[in-house]
DNA sequence: TATGAGCGGATTTTT
DNA sequence: TCCGCTCATA
C-alpha cells in the first residue's frame, strides 16, 4: 500500500493526523461521524507501511469489543494480511493478556479465573452472609460499587482511612473480606485486571522497560471514557521515547457515572508533551439541521475542548418535534412513522428508537406488535451471562481445573442433586482448615457425612472426574456439546418449552466451533475461551445484522448510526433524568448524551416527548425537556398532536429554570417547612392534590414532596 | 426443593 | 406497574 492510497481519501485534518511528525503526540478530538475509526486505523497503516514501524511495536486500545473487532478487521483490510496475535484490543483484555504472560510476577498462579461482575456480587454476598454484615444496611449493590469505585482509582483497601464514618467502614470491612477471598482463590474482577497489570508493570522495572521499548506507538480510542486507572495505566508506559495518539471526544463523554474522566483529556497536554491537537470536525453522516441543532444543544455546556461539526450535504429536512399526551400516544406516533417510511422504501433496520432508561421500551414494543414490525431490543443479558450459559461454562471450568472454586459453588448442587447448604458448609470449613480447595475438600468429606448427602456428594465427585475422563481427548466443541449432557443440564431443562435455554446451550456449542483461539497463545483453546466468554460477553464477533427495527437507550447507541432515529422520551425528569436535576455537572453529562442521540442521525431526526407518562404505578405530568428549548426553533418542525388537542407553546418557557408560575408555586421561591427548614423550590410536576414539588433544603437536602401534604410556607 | 406471597426499589452499564 | 429477591410453606 503507498501513501497515495492511504492518504487520498481523507480530509486536510484527517491526513494531518494519519501523517502526523515523529515528534509529536497527538490528540484527535474527533466530532461524531467525523471519521475517528478511519483516522486510527489509517494512522497505523501509515505507521506499518510508511514508516517501517513492525506491527509488533503497536498496542492499540479501545473499549469495547466491538470498537476492537472493528477495527482488527478494517486494519487487516487495510493492510491485506492477518494481524493475528496484534496488541489491538480493549484495555481489559490487552491487560488480561499480560497478567497471562507473567502470572507469577502478578501474584497469580496460571489458573486464575476473572470474575465477572455477576459473580462478583455473589461472592460479596456469600461473604456478607459470613461475617453477619446486614445486607438491609449495606446493600451488595453500593459494596459492589464501593470497591469498583476504589480499583478504578488505584485505591487498595490499606489507603482507605474510613475516620468515623461508619458506612465506610463497613465498606472497607467488606472490601478487605473481598480482596483476601479474591487472593486466596486466584480471582480477578474487571477492575483488578487493570489495577493488577499496572502493579506488575511498575514493580518490575525490567518487564516495564522491555514494554516500554516494545510498544513505540500507542494508540487510544474513546480517550474521553478514560477511568484514573487506565489513564494510570497508559502513562505507565509511556517513556517520552514511544508516541501517543489519542482519539476522543469530550462532547461524547457519558461515562462519567462510570468513574470515566473527561479531564483525563486536558492532562494529555502536561503529561505527554509535546503534544499535538487536531480537530476533525467535518461530520459524514449527519444532514445540516441535525448537525446545526446538535451543535446548538452542546453549546449550553461549559468547560468544552471546544468543536464545532459542520457537513457539506445540505440542511437535509427538519426536525420533527411531536408533542404526545401520554407515553402510548407517542409510541403511536413512533411506530406509525416508521411505518410509513417501511412503506416508501426505508429498511427497517435503519429506524432507531433511543430512550434514557429501559423502562420505555415497553410502550415502543406494544406498538411495534400490534403494527406487526420486527423489532430488535438490546440491553438486558448477554449470551454469556445467562444462567443456563454460566452454569455450562462452570462445569467446564471445573472440569478444566478442579480448585476452581467460583464454578464449584455454582454447580454443586445444580441441577439439584441432593447436596444442600450443611454439606457445603462442612466442605467449605473443611477446605479452609485444611488449606485446600473445594473439590479436594468434598473427595475427603464425602465418607464422613450421612449416607443420603455421602451418597449425593460422591454422585457429584464422580461425575466431574467422569467427565474429565471422557473429555481429555476431545477438542473444545466437542467437549461443551458432551458436558452439556453429560451435567443433566440439558436434561433438566428439557421440559421447559417456554424458554429458550436448550437452545442457549445448544448455541453455545456453536460460539465454541467459531472460537479461533488466534490471540491467546498463553491459554489453553478451553482456557481462552473462557476467558472470552467473561471479556466479551455479548457472545457476538460482530453485531448482529438484523433486519429489525432497533430499540436501545441512548447509551447503548453510542457509536452507532441510523438513517432514521427517533428520540424519545424528552422531558424533564425524565431526560434529563431526575437524578441529575440538582447537578450542574450531571446536567452536561445529560446534555451530552442527548447530543450523542442527536447525532446517530444520518437523513431523520425525530423528537418527542410526552405530557403525562405512566411511570412506576402512577401517571407523572412533566414539562418539555430543557433540551427542547435549547434548539433553535427555525430547525425544527412542530407536530400538530393527532388528536387535536391544542399545543402549548412550549417554546416560551425558553429558560426552564426561570420561574414558571403555578399558583403560588414558582422555581427559586424560598419556603417552610415545620421539619424540614427553609428551603428554595427546583421544581414541581402534577396538578391539583398529587402536585410534587422538589425542594432543596438548607440543611435536609433536597427532596421531592406532596405539596397538598408538606404544608409549605411561602417566605 | 419448588412455588408463591410479600417486599422494596425503579437511569444509564463499554469490561 | 413490574421486576427480582427473600422467605414461608407444602
Amino acid at each position: 500500500m503507498n501513501l497515495a492510497e492511504i492518504i487520498n481519501k481523507l480530509n486536510d485534518a484527517q491526513s494531518q493526523a494519519v501523517a502526523l511528525d515523529s515528534v509529536h503526540n497527538a490528540l484527535v478530538l474527533a466530532g461524531a461521524g467525523s471519521g475517528k475509526t478511519k483516522v486510527l486505523t489509517h494512522r497505523i497503516a501509515y505507521l506499518v507501511t510508511q514508516k517501517n514501524v513492525h506491527i509488533d511495536a503497536i498496542l492499540a486500545l479501545t473499549f469495547t469489543n466491538k470498537a476492537t473487532n472493528e477495527m482488527r478487521e478494517r486494519l487487516s483490510m487495510l493492510l491485506k494480511r492477518p494481524i493475528g496475535n496484534m496488541w489491538v484490543g480493549t484495555f481489559h483484555g490487552l491487560a488480561h493478556r499480560l497478567l497471562r504472560a507473567h502470572p507469577a510476577a502478578a501474584n497469580l498462579t496460571a489458573q486464575f479465573q476473572i470474575l465477572d461482575a455477576q459473580d462478583q456480587s455473589r461472592v460479596i454476598k456469600r461473604l456478607m452472609k459470613e461475617n453477619q454484615i446486614d445486607e438491609g444496611q449495606f446493600p451488595i449493590k453500593k459494596m459492589q460499587w464501593f470497591i469498583n469505585q476504589q480499583k478504578d482509582e488505584g485505591i487498595r483497601p490499606a489507603d482507605i482511612d474510613a475516620g468515623s464514618n461508619y458506612f465506610v467502614k463497613k465498606s472497607l470491612e467488606v472490601f478487605v473480606l473481598y480482596e483476601k477471598y479474591c487472593n486466596d482463590n486466584n480471582l480477578i474482577d474487571f477492575a483488578e485486571l487493570l489495577v493488577r497489570s499496572y502493579e506488575l508493570l511498575k514493580n518490575n522495572p525490567e518487564l516495564l522497560t522491555h514494554y516500554q521499548r516494545r510498544f513505540e506507538h500507542i494508540l487510544i480510542d474513546e480517550f474521553q471514557d478514560t477511568n484514573t486507572m487506565q489513564y494510570q495505566w497508559v502513562k505507565l508506559l509511556f517513556n517520552g521515547e514511544n508516541k501517543m495518539f489519542c482519539v476522543g471526544d469530550d462532547d461524547q463523554s457519558i461515562y462519567s457515572w462510570r468513574g470515566a474522566k473527561i479531564e483525563n483529556i486536558v492532562k494529555l497536554e502536561t503529561d505527554f508533551m509535546p503534544l499535538k491537537i487536531i480537530r476533525l470536525e467535518q461530520n459524514y453522516r449527519s444532514t445540516g439541521y441535525i448537525l446545526k441543532a446538535s451543535n446548538a444543544l452542546i453549546a449550553h455546556n461549559k468547560n468544552r475542548m471546544g468543536k464545532s461539526l459542520w457537513s457539506d450535504s445540505g440542511d437535509g429536512e427538519l426536525i420533527d418535534l411531536y408533542e404526545a399526551r401520554n407515553e402510548v400516544d407517542e409510541a403511536d406516533f413512533v411506530v406509525s412513522s416508521i411505518q410509513k417510511y417501511i412503506d416508501n422504501g426505508v429498511l427497517a433496520n435503519e429506524c432507531g428508537i433511543l430512550y434514557r432508561s429501559n423502562a420505555q421500551s415497553r410502550a415502543f414494543e406494544e406498538r411495534l406488535i400490534k403494527y406487526n414490525i420486527p423489532y430488535t431490543i438490546y440491553g438486558g443479558l448477554r449470551f454469556f451471562e445467562r444462567a443456563e450459559i454460566k452454569d455450562a461454562l462452570a462445569y467446564l471450568r471445573l472440569i478444566e481445573n478442579n480448585s476452581d472454586r467460583v464454578a464449584f459453588e455454582r454447580v454443586v448442587n445444580f441441577p439439584t442433586r441432593g447436596i444442600g447448604n450443611a454439606t457445603l458448609e462442612k466442605i467449605r470449613e473443611f477446605a479452609q482448615i485444611n488449606q485446600t480447595h473445594l473439590f479436594q475438600a468434598a473427595i475427603n468429606i464425602a465418607p464422613t457425612l450421612p449416607i443420603r448427602a455421602a451418597n449425593a456428594l460422591t454422585g457429584f465427585i464422580q461425575l466431574i472426574e467422569q467427565m474429565q475422563n471422557a473429555t481429555k481427548n476431545l477438542d473444545l466443541p466437542a467437549k461443551v456439546a458432551y458436558l452439556i449432557e453429560a451435567s443433566g443440564l440439558v436434561a433438566h431443562y428439557a421440559n421447559d418449552k417456554t424458554s429458550s435455554k436448550t437452545e442457549n446451550l445448544e448455541e453455545l456449542i456453536a460460539a465454541a466451533k467459531q472460537y479461533t483461539h488466534e490471540d491467546d497463545n498463553d491459554m489453553s483453546k478451553t482456557m481462552g475461551f473462557i476467558a472470552l466468554a467473561s471479556l466479551d460477553s455479548s457472545g457476538e464477533s460482530n453485531m448482529l445484522a438484523t433486519k429489525n427495527v432497533q430499540l436501545m437507550t441512548i447509551h447503548s447507541a453510542k457509536g452507532l448510526e441510523f438513517s432514521h432515529v427517533f428520540l424519545t422520551g424528552l422531558e424533564e425528569g425524565l431526560f434529563p433524568s431526575r437524578q441529575s436535576q440538582d447537578e450542574p455537572h450531571l446536567i452536561d453529562e445529560e446534555r451530552r448524551l442527548c447530543y450523542v442521540g442527536m447525532t446517530r442521525a444520518r437523513q431523520k431526526l425525530t423528537l418527542s416527548f410526552a405530557t403525562k407518562r405512566f411511570l412506576h404505578g402512577q401517571s407523572i405530568y412533566a414539562y418539555p425537556s430543557r433540551f427542547l428549548s435549547e434548539l433553535p426553533k427555525p430547525h425544527l418542525n412542530p407536530i400538530q398532536q393527532k388528536y387535536g388537542v391544542i399545543q402549548k407553546n412550549y417554546q416560551q418557557n425558553d429558560t426552564f429554570n426561570q420561574s414558571q408560575a403555578k399558583g403560588d408555586l414558582s422555581i427559586g421561591r424560598t419556603v417552610k417547612h415545620a421539619k424540614f427548614g427553609f428551603g428554595t423550590i427546583l421544581n414541581f410536576e402534577g396538578v391539583g392534590d398529587s402536585t410534587r414539588v422538589q425542594v432543596k433544603f438548607k440543611t435536609a437536602g433536597t427532596k421531592w414532596l406532596i405539596s397538598s401534604y408538606a404544608n409549605l410556607k411561602f417566605v
